[in-house]
DNA sequence: GTATGATTCAAACAACTGTTTGAAACGTAC
DNA sequence: GTACGTTTCAAACAGTTGTTTGAATCATAC
């Protein structure tokens, strides 16, 4: 290699460059540009723009889920078969997310930031990806909290995770919405008060009284047939 | 004019297919082909595309944040000066959006998705513009949550209405990053099943204790000072 | 030194972008 | 009918996009 890990620097510069700008705005010039390698650098070392958007995210996403898994298995390791404290499974999943959102040096902030808001709007050929890189890690949570909260239905659950996941996805992406929201009245630089705000958030929704549900179309059609 | 209501098309094709492929990604000759009318027609009715997107949401926001404060109003009215019901309050934000994210028919629901998205990830000319269109409807309900719930501090009230728009913005763009959590387990075509399960899950987070919060920097001068 | 493979570089490529233009078609009032 | 303002249309505009090309440069082994 002629400078040092033009690779990396072309993934470093694109993830800064994806958040701020989103992935079709970015141009391969700006890139390449910010990185100062030539324009050409991108098409030979990942062979194309959408290749170069995976990897983006591959390399760090990977690492994520993997320290969540080891996480879970930690914690099942210990409980021993019984069931865990459902706030110890949230911590698991979104306190990695949030350890690795707190990495402003690593460039963790960077890219939890562009996750969150990826996640979103999945520009069809990221969503096959991140299905993939996520079907697993989802399968066991899942698993976990059904197990750890027998009395709520499976279905809530996942709704209440799906919810949880828009909560974090809001908390990560800060600053952009929030100045929606609150303009400047709100300070995210501390990771640790962040966490704590969104943990006792999520485990209040978590634990809610159940919602009073309609009985389902289904269901007055089979009364209105037995009348 | 010459055909029915050019102007009237093209803002609904734009408003599916901004959805759909997002802002960038969306060509004025996909609309306009899509649409059934001349490339040209956009410049004309509306002057650019930045144009016409901020036309597709003003047109449906400032009805929706009409409809909000309306419904704070009228409750406001009701109780007299007496603090509302914290569910009231966000029966009256979330359920108003949540009402026209049913509405399939007249393009309400893919209104709402579009919102939701482009919350995340304002594209810089969209910002200035939503936080316009935002700043006294979010004025108003802050201050009622704030004297709904006053065991509860400010900060930690904007901060879990933060993550409610979190949630409530996941529940809406539903399917997309539905899929990858559950694939096709969940449901979300019944929108009153889905509002009374998100309300309940907000609620229990807006209620939730309060989190153990490490001393704030500024708090331990302020004690250092006073000693 | 030479030879070989990997990497970088400037330049050009074709395709597509939002926008503009000037003429044609339209509706409406006189 | 004519005249006039509005709207539509096909065509072209200049600029930018991701990608490709072939020569130049580098690092390493012989």
């Amino acid at each position: 290699m002629a400078e040092i890990d033009t690779r990396q620097r072309i993934l470093d510069t694109a993830e800064i460059l994806f958040t701020e700008y989103g992935f079709d705005a970015t141009t391969l010039r700006q890139i390449t540009g910010a990185a100062a390698v030539n324009l050409a650098a991108v098409n030979y070392h990942f062979g194309s723009k959408d290749e170069l958007i995976r990897e983006v995210f591959r390399r760090r996403l990977t690492w994520l889920n993997q320290q969540r898994l080891q996480e879970l298995d930690r914690l099942e390791a210990e409980a021993a078969g019984a069931p865990l404290k459902p706030s110890r499974i949230l911590e698991a999943f979104f306190g990695v997310a949030l350890k690795m959102a707190a990495d402003t040096k690593g460039g963790g902030r960077t890219f939890m930031r562009l996750l969150a808001r990826t996640y979103s709007k999945p520009s069809e050929f990221v969503r096959g990806f991140l299905a993939e890189e996520y079907s697993a890690v989802l399968a066991r949570f899942k698993a976990a909290l059904i197990k750890a909260l027998p009395d709520v239905p499976g279905e809530e659950i996942l709704w209440r995770f799906h919810f949880m996941l828009g909560a974090m996805s809001y908390a990560i992406s800060g600053t952009d919405a929030l100045h929606v929201v609150a303009e400047d009245a709100l300070d995210d630089s501390d990771a640790e008060a962040l966490y704590a705000r969104l943990m006792s958030f999520m485990i209040g929704g978590l634990r809610a009284p159940l919602p009073k549900l309609q009985p389902e179309p289904a269901k007055r059609q089979r009364i209105s047939k037995a009348a």
